[in-house]
RNA sequence: GCCCCCGUCGUCUAGUGGCCUAGGACGCCGCCCUCUCAAGGCGGUAGCGCCGGUUCGAAUCCGGUCGGGGGUACCA
């Protein structure tokens, strides 16, 4: 029987290194706002990267200027600050392998380029994208292995002058040893790839301009990088940066090879990765909603990582104390977004109120509920009312809705026009009625006394079934057939307020 | 075509040869509670892709097959 793997032992995944040891990166491209898969790949390298108390490097991988912005670069640091993703290396906070933007490395790569072809590790490759397509379209039109053939593997001297006197401008191609690679994946095991399958790949382009397949590899070797967890996108890619890694040590750069585990790719409908023009892709999507860090981050750790077999919302905490690589599923997963929210949801009915009121302000100044500058009435006002709407919300967005009937002006307050048509009919109108001139007697405005009034009114003295009695006091006085608890919003808009707004739904241009 | 990865309820998963009459969560349905909506409680629905093998015994091991995904770039 094969002893169980323990917390206890860890050399699968750690190797020689002490935890704290431990190097991971998060090398995004600032391309626009980060998606969801991106996010969940933060989230594991971090969680892992805390759990040993290791190193979380931020690297920004921003070589192909044509496609990367100021804005883009400004929206990953301000999603990862958001998430509470913190990094302890990198851009804004330095570090002693800085800069940390590619684009600022430049020199670096074309040094080890310049190495790497010195060393024979890499050639010049003169052939063009025509000649290289027709060999490969040949290749498998007789079902052989496709993929670069290595033609110009061996050029000499002469050859190469030839080549260039054609006016031809050779790429640096990596030279890939003739063995097979094998290595253990911290979450699939083992996996093997035979050396006619690799083919040697280009690191520089014609024009100077390294590729990732060089500057990505580089870049751990040289910031120390211990493990790279990432997307199974790249699975395929890994043999050839062992080998480059294995190259650049021989040169003295770097350790050797990272361990690698490949995460499972996040899909969305249908069976494509979820990708960044996908609705429900962008994290942006989910900061205006009003999800939580903490429920987003919690549901993102499910695809793929569960805590335990019975329970599924836990704080990130809770993930970082347990959080082990190994326990990471393979299988891909489809995005649910009804299971995010309600996981995001129970988050939100954890928070304790003040942190609730305190979230829900930005919110509701975004939905107009709230102007720019919240007045202490106001501010009084939203801290008895964020109790009534604590479990009644999935987002914080939700709570706009719900509690907008409180902040909004009398002269700009209306009913929704589906609701009251249903609800204030004759008999609603009567039941309004009545509630006004009930309330209008009462003593002390306060719930009790408010619930027992109409209720004295509307189910004793009408005789009306409560949920019949109190809907079009609702609509009247929220505006909404669906609302916070009845007596204790009636309570919280104060009695002017409460009985002009059932005055004049009196009013309301009656229906068939 | 070739290479690699993956295959348990609709979805995310637990499961490492007998604790499986396959467990949990989301969703969905029903009931209870109830001033609406939620929350909460109770119950229900639904799954090991297929075929062979190994074994007293297979969701679990092996082989095959089918299906899905990724790669096969002077993209990342």
């Amino acid at each position: 029987m094969p002893a169980p793997t323990t917390a206890g032992d860890l050399s699968d995944v750690l190797g020689d290194l002490a935890p704290e040891q431990v190097r991971v990166r998060f090398p995004p491209s600032p391309t626009g706002t980060l998606h969801v898969g991106n996010v969940r790949s933060a989230l594991f390298n971090w969680a892992f990267a805390r759990h040993f108390g290791g190193t979380l490097v931020l690297r920004i991988e921003d070589t192909d200027a044509a496609r990367n912005t100021e804005e883009g670069y400004a929206s990953v640091i301000d999603s990862l600050r958001w998430l509470g993703i913190t990094w302890d290396e990198g851009p804004e906070v330095g570090g002693p392998h800085a800069p940390y933007k590619q684009s600022e490395r430049l020199e670096i790569y074309a040094d080890v380029a310049a190495r790497l072809k010195e060393a024979g590790k890499a050639y010049e490759c003169f052939c063009t994208t025509d000649e290289v397509d027709a060999r490969r379209d040949a290749a498998r039109a007789e079902n052989r292995a496709s993929g670069y053939d290595g033609h110009c593997r061996d050029l000499d001297q002469d050859q190469r002058a030839a080549y260039r006197a054609e006016g031809r401008v050779p790429v640096l191609r990596f030279r890939m040893p003739d063995r097979p690679v094998v290595f253990t994946d911290l979450v699939r095991g083992e996996i093997s790839f035979l050396a006619e399958h690799v083919p040697d790949f280009v690191l520089v382009r014609g024009n100077g301009h390294p590729l990732y397949t060089l500057v990505n590899p580089v870049d751990d070797a040289l910031m120390e990088i211990t493990h790279v967890l990432r997307g199974e996108d790249l699975l395929s890619s890994t043999p050839r940066q062992i080998a480059l890694h294995e190259a650049l040590a021989e040169l003295g750069l770097g350790p050797g090879a990272p361990r690698f585990g490949h995460l499972p790719i996040v899909m969305g409908e249908g069976n494509k990765r979820l990708s960044k023009r996908d609705a429900g892709a962008g994290l942006g999507e989910y900061v205006e909603r009003g999800f939580l860090p903490e429920g987003l981050l919690n549901y993102l750790a499910l695809l793929g990582w569960g805590i335990a077999e019975d329970r599924d919302v836990f704080t990130m905490d809770e993930m970082v104390e347990v959080f082990d690589i190994r326990r990471v599923n393979p299988n891909p997963a489809r995005f649910d977004l009804k299971k995010c929210e309600a996981i995001n949801a129970a988050h939100l009915r954890a928070l304790d109120v003040a942190d609730l009121t305190e979230r829900l302000v930005p919110m509701l100044q975004a939905s107009g509920v709230l102007g720019a500058e919240v007045t202490p009435e106001q501010r009084a006002l939203l801290t008895e009312a964020a109790p009534l709407v604590h479990e009644r919300i999935g987002t914080l967005g939700e709570a706009g809705d719900m509690l907008g009937f409180l902040f909004v002006d009398d002269d700009a307050f209306v009913l929704d026009p589906t609701d009251a048509a249903k609800l204030l009919d004759d008999q609603g109108i009567t039941v309004v009625k009545a509630s006004h001139d009930a309330l209008a007697a009462l003593g002390e405005w306060a719930t009790p006394a408010i619930e027992e009034a109409l209720r004295t009114a509307l189910v004793e003295d009408l005789g009306l079934k409560p949920r019949h009695a109190f809907g079009p006091v609702r609509v009247a006085v929220t505006g909404k057939r669906i609302s916070p608890p009845l007596f204790e919003s009636l309570e919280l808009l104060g009695r002017e307020r409460s009985l002009r707004r059932l005055a004049a739904a009196q009013d309301h241009p009656g229906q068939a």
